[in-house]
RNA sequence: GGGUCCGUAGCUCAACAGGCAGAGCACCCGGCUGUUAACCGGGGGGUUGCAGGUUCGAGUCCUGCCGGGCCCGCCA
């Protein structure tokens, strides 16, 4: 009896087949029973009839509890009355290993679903649950879809350092790590200047991993250990990435619509808002944004906003309420932006870069900039910052042979698939999420 | 770093003003030939987060500690 996954059982109707997986949820209502089956790729609806099958494994029922381990087998039947289609009419099942104790995690009841607190402590059982696979596995296909993205582009994927010297921004709190006779060395919070000597060697680069912040952010959109997307391109203006990010989130968008259907559904996920993501997003400058905010406060909203400043989490939250797709932001001042942006020629108080602002309240998502390739300037900019020069001086490097315009931007994918699948909190959206006050399991 | 709220059964929650700690789900037993969060009947299950205090009597009031939630700032 051939053995299939249950993401492909509407290949196999008519025919008999073995499913190997778990037992997530059982019904009867007398001599006919039914079990729920998940073996990681999807969910089936297994029919047991008094009579159809042996005695002693129609039995079996009476004996089965939520995530035993189980192997059925029978026959795959199209059947408008199970979810999903698609049913197994049982001929054999093996009990392959009990459940030892009862599942901390009701799955069944909506009502009873446990405090988050509780939910997090048991985060190694709670991804069996359907929404948490739904949301784990659009994450999957959002990560697979920027790396198909950015290779039918011609990018190369370039990785950066995870052990890093110094501050990329100089601002931020980084984590320190003991490194031999080196003293402490910091985890990466950004691979920006290193994927700016990777543009300059390789043209078109991207990188994808891990990043870390030591800030104890407790909020719905941080975690201390995420993950980002980063492309640089040589010879790129601002203008160039923009229109980058924007291929790029309307390509995942597309993706995790066509092939992530039914975990949207599972995830009570608003179709909609996501099919209106199309090109061209709405592009307005840092001045513009601020005088979106000063219209709604004449209109009796309470923002506390003082132009200079950047947008807080509330006032992104207004200001994309005005669309109904990603908003992109460009032109802020200077003084609020890292070192390495370049000023705009034609208005030195602001920086060639751009935020762009996920719908519905779910924050920035990309932050990008074009980069100073100016050696004098960008030395002037270290120095005026403070900064330890000798570490930068690898980085003034890449402005002395051979300088070019260029540009790039980070992409938050825990932002990013937080908002393409509803989540309420970033750490929904990552398998084990780190956060300051939670580093197990 | 700041503000705010909450800890009672495996899970979600009750317990009026301080007076025998209870219900639903899960678990166990019984019933039901198409269930969809199935349903119906019965049963077992508690260091009320921890340590003190007030009181004839504390889940309830007071103090300290521990654990957790939410929001803001910083950012992606």
């Amino acid at each position: 009896m051939e053995r299939v996954w249950i993401e492909d059982i509407g290949r196999y109707a008519d025919r008999d087949v073995e499913i190997r997986g778990w037992l997530f949820n059982k019904r009867s209502s007398g001599k006919v029973r039914f079990l729920v089956v998940r073996d990681g790729t999807g969910f089936l609806q297994v029919v047991m009839v008094k009579g159809e099958v042996p005695d002693e494994v129609f039995n079996l029922y009476d004996e089965l509890t939520y995530e035993d381990a189980i192997i059925v087998r029978g026959k795959v039947k199209r059947e408008k009355r199970a979810p999903g289609g698609y049913e197994l009419l049982l001929k054999d099942l093996v009990i392959h290993s009990k459940s030892l104790d009862t599942f901390p995690i009701p799955k069944v009841r909506p009502e009873n679903i446990p405090d988050v607190g509780k939910l997090f402590r048991f985060r190694h059982l709670w991804i069996r649950s359907r929404k948490q696979w739904s949301i784990l596995r659009i994450r999957d296909e959002v990560e697979r879809a920027i790396q198909d993205f950015f290779a039918a582009r011609g990018f190369r994927r370039f990785d950066p350092p995870i052990f890093t010297p110094a501050s990329v921004e100089g601002t931020t709190t980084l984590f320190p790590v003991p490194y031999f006779d080196e003293g402490e060395v910091y985890l990466t919070q950004s691979g920006q200047l290193y994927l700016e000597a990777g543009a300059m060697a390789l043209g078109k680069v991207y990188s994808f991993g891990p990043t870390f912040r030591a800030e104890k952010s407790r909020t719905r959109r941080h975690l201390t250990e995420f993950w980002m997307v980063e492309p640089e391109v040589a010879w790129a203006t601002l203008e160039d990435i923009m229109d980058l990010a924007e291929e790029l989130v309307v390509y995942i968008t597309e993706r995790v619509l066509e092939n992530r259907r039914m975990e949207l559904e599972i995830l009570n996920r608003d179709v909609a808002k996501l099919e209106a993501v199309k090109r061209p997003f709405p592009r307005i400058t840092y001045d513009e944004a601020a005088r979106i905010l000063l219209e709604e406060k004449e209109k009796g909203r309470d923002i506390d906003f003082t132009y200079g400043e950047d947008f807080g989490s509330d006032e992104e939250t207004v200001i994309s309420e005005r669309y109904d797709r990603p908003v992109m932001i460009t032109h802020y001042p200077r003084a609020i932006k890292p070192f390495y942006m370049k000023p705009d020629p034609k208005d030195p108080s602001k920086v060639l870069c751009v935020d762009v602002i996920a719908p519905e309240g779910y924050g920035e998502i990309i932050g990008g900039s074009q980069r100073e390739d100016d050696y004098e300037e960008l030395l002037r900019r270290i120095r005026e910052e403070g900064l330890p020069e000798d570490e930068y001086s690898w980085y003034l490097d890449l402005r002395k042979y051979g300088s070019v315009p260029h540009s790039g931007f980070g992409l938050g994918i825990e932002r990013t698939v937080a908002w393409l699948s509803g989540a309420s909190h970033v750490r929904e959206v990552i398998p084990f999420a780190r956060t300051p006050e939670r580093i197990r399991p």
